[in-house]
DNA sequence: CGACGGCGATACCCTGGAGGCATCGCCGTA
DNA sequence: TACGGCGATGCCTCCAGGGTATCGCCGTCG
């Protein structure tokens, strides 16, 4: 009757594998077991959700539709019990999340003054899982920088800020006031890859370097392994003795929002977002010129 | 581990009478197991859900949290179910919902010409369970009239039409050509519920009367139970031989949007959206001037 | 060409959970 | 004080989910 979303959680193991053995090692249990539970879900489903042949493991039409679906709905279902566990402490609780760059105060203080009560909590979240932190519940909202996978989100526009390359110091453009896209065609950029997308897990083209999060970004600059990009207020944000920060001119900005679950609907997640559009041009102000400037200068100084 | 989408069905049901007895009923199982089945949904949970003492049962914090997310989240799973087995079938199958006096024909029309593989389906729906079909995936898109609950939905505008009061035959204003919002202060209105929002279940306002749909609320008007208001395409669509429309000139207009489920992604959904968006106007000319001239002259020499 | 190894399926067993029925304990009320 | 309503408990059965051992198929390699 009801979907088991254990068989659910074993089948997207095995459709991401495309292996039960090695899917069975991922979930701990032995592969017997596995290759019963899977057949009882496409007995349940009425459906056939994998061919096995001799080639190996492939998915029908029906498995593609079902691992695309139950990504998202094993996130809903965690965040539903997050979000009882939360509840059950009796203290309200908002959990904020923000990309490097981005500061929540303004909002959190303007949000403080209609809910006293409520404990606001902030988390510094990644492009890579910013999505799945939302639809799992880990947070509430979120100011997110696009690109995003919007399925199961609800996303608003806040503002945009310029962007600026990443280069190493001893990079010929390393001391330039300004430079275009075109200058740095044919420079290795660093790949930072996106799991939020399907897990497909194929190998990113940075020969094995895993660039996460902006520390990590200024480390692999600073060795020469290619450059990169930031929104400006994180370039403030962050320096380091071997990089500089160079404004394209001609790039696309940097286009920050506010995201929330679809799904999730409550009064004080609503005037949470009321309360960050209303304080977005002091959020903005961490990135703009005057900022830049300031950082700019102290980052001259430091090398 | 997982969230028991059986024992979160139990726990909607129990919330949903306050009565272990009744729940069971309606769930079909015995009194003692659905009993024992909460206790374990509690403990797996770690937090109380539900109080229960000598005045009856009552939800705890952690219980209503619950209940608000239980339901989108079992409406998620059926989805997940439904869209699977339309995927085993193979034909690539599209859903569209339409309200009464909204003609999806031009909008399909169009998505043909790009998808002539896809077979769309076309499904009248009602204001009472337009938001749970989409999210439950009885339907893929909706064109709907507002209100209507956004949670876990994704709405856009199309476009808006005036309404229309509708009057019984002998009514004293049933022959005028317009009339204002003030000149039906106290006129008895009949009540549509709507079950879409939580399910309190509390009686409704209209001594007995279910009011869904324009029939039904063409023959409640007719038999002089109260009157109500149309859009004024869909007083072109109906007409009732002891029902007169007059126009109102003051009332807000009535809004027709697009609506998918948020966690809805698909190239097939997004291209109809496309076609609908382009087909905008023509969908809206089933209101305009001339067709409801056309419709009342009509309607004039019916009775 | 036969032996072997990889891999999913099957056979069989054990335990725990979900269902049923009968009954208890508590409490409000007649 | 007796009774009735209601949720909890005790006890049984049965099946689903977990394990181990093994089979059957097939590609590969000596």
């Amino acid at each position: 009757m009801d979907l088991d979303l254990r068989k659910l959680r074993y089948f997207v193991a095995v459709a991401d594998r495309l292996h039960f053995g090695r899917a069975a090692d991922d979930l701990h249990i032995a592969q017997p077991v596995l290759s019963r539970q899977i057949r009882a879900l496409e007995q349940d489903l009425g459906a056939p959700l994998l061919i096995r042949d001799s080639h190996g493991v492939a998915l029908t039409d029906a498995g593609r539709q079902l691992l695309t679906d139950a990504g998202p709905l094993l996130a809903s279902a965690e965040a539903v019990r997050r979000r009882v566990t939360v509840a059950a402490r009796g203290s309200q609780r908002l959990m904020v999340g923000f990309r490097a760059g981005i500061t929540a105060t303004a909002a959190v203080r303007e949000f403080a003054i209609r809910h006293p009560d409520v404990i606001v909590d902030v988390q510094r979240i990644e492009s890579d899982d910013q999505a799945a932190m939302l639809l799992d519940g880990r947070i509430d909202v979120g100011y997110v920088r696009l690109p995003i996978d919007e399925t199961g989100l609800r996303v608003t526009p806040l503002y945009t800020e310029p962007r600026v390359a990443v280069l190493p110091a001893g990079h010929r453009f390393a001391g330039r006031e300004q430079i275009t896209e075109s200058d740095l065609a044919g420079e290795p950029l660093l790949w930072h890859p996106d799991t939020s997308t399907q897990p497909t897990k194929r190998p990113h083209p940075n020969a094995g370097y895993l660039v996460r999060g902006v520390d990590e970004t200024l480390e692999h600059v600073a060795a020469g392994r290619g450059i990169s990009f930031l929104a400006r207020s994180t370039a403030v944000f962050y320096s380091h003795p071997e990089v500089r920060y160079v404004p394209v001119t001609d790039l696309a900005p940097d286009q920050v929002c506010l995201a929330v679950a679809a799904s999730r609907t409550s009064p004080v997640v609503n005037d949470f977002l009321a309360a960050a559009h209303a304080t977005a041009e002091i959020t903005a102000e961490c990135g703009n010129d005057e900022m830049w400037q300031l950082a700019n200068g102290v980052a001259a100084q430091h090398g």
